[in-house]
DNA sequence: GCGGGAATGCGACAAATTGCCGCAGCCGAT
DNA sequence: ATCGGCTGCGGCAATTTGTCGCATTCCCGC
């Protein structure tokens, strides 16, 4: 699509994911589209990543060993309040996603997702109310899944108080956390 | 019980819901919580309640008949930047949930939501500093009760189609329903 | 009136999930 | 160094769900 582009206006990208092999594939596939990727695997990586260059676009993973990919947004940002930031995880729910905007992302998405769709994300624009009112109420397990995310949240974490609160056994809870989030 | 009476020191809040009976139930929910509530069952009652007298405070639902509460947003923040919007669906989607934070919406939560946990959501601060309110969270089960009763609701008590969309087994949903409604 | 399609209630049995142990490792406060 | 709380995880029994089947009933179009 994109005319030829010589890697001098190629916009910089920084892809931030623990996954190694997803990585490299999005990396590739990133790269092929016109941009210029630089990888971290960790919060910090990233951290210095961006302070040695601050990127135009970032890819960020949000469950990220340690900390979470949300505290890496401010800190991207402090180093360059333009930087696009797309949050990308396995884990989506609603809570981390109005988390995520309020500290100044400006997409999310949920993995699975293409390099198209990525690229898109990252382009959208702010204003526009382009999204389509979903028809269908939540399943029972979505609507669960995005419950315990933002009681968890709300209890920083603690599985087990959030199990007491959500009057479930912890290691029922444990076991939900482990699995992906529920399609439809 | 009315409140124009002593409405003086009370903040001041827009309900906007089609659906009369929700609207009914929450605006008394929140009068109890020290809110003066007025109610809109349209996106153009809505406008218009707030050019009258931009409120403080505001929850939208997001499936008006016509068009979307998203689109409401701007509208109010247009009225009073300062006007804290909390959107609240039924059918609540990630991708509707980044566009309304977009927006300018301070939260979104997925129905159904209890009083508390929408005006714990209402002030929740815009950052990671945490809101110390003492809220306590509906249990999984209560949760998933109100939604079914919900979507039931919509279904016009069919249990088969209702079943089909909250993605469970209709024998599942059928002896689910025949139990006790779980309390707390 | 009759056949088709769809819903409903319910029994039975297998598959999956949950509750409930227990254990060991890790902090942080005392 | 000790106590208490949180975490991850194995294992096993109890409970819940998924899946089928079947008899009814209701509604619609022919």
């Amino acid at each position: 699509m994109s005319a030829d582009t010589d890697a001098a206006d190629r916009s910089s990208l920084l892809l931030v994911d623990d996954d190694a092999a997803f990585c490299r594939v999005l990396t590739r596939a990133l790269e092929r589209r016109g941009f210029a990727v630089t990888s971290a695997h960790s919060s910090i990586a990233a951290q210095q990543a961006a302070g040695a260059d601050p990127p135009e676009y970032a890819v960020v993973d949000l469950n990220l060993a340690g900390d979470s990919g949300l505290l890496l947004i401010p800190g991207l940002l402090a180093l360059e309040p333009a930087t696009r930031i797309l949050v990308l995880t396995g884990y989506a729910s609603i809570a981390t996603a109005v988390e995520a905007i309020k500290l100044g992302a400006v997409n999310y998405l949920p993995k699975p997702a293409d390099a198209d769709q990525i690229v898109a994300a990252l382009a959208a624009t702010g204003g526009a109310a382009g999204a389509a009112i979903n028809q269908r109420p939540l399943s029972v397990n979505r609507l669960e899944w995005e419950h315990i995310q933002r009681v968890l949240r709300d209890n920083d974490g603690n599985i087990s108080a959030t199990a007491r609160q959500l009057g479930m056994h912890r290691r029922t809870l444990q076991r939900k956390l482990a699995k992906r989030p529920v399609r439809t």
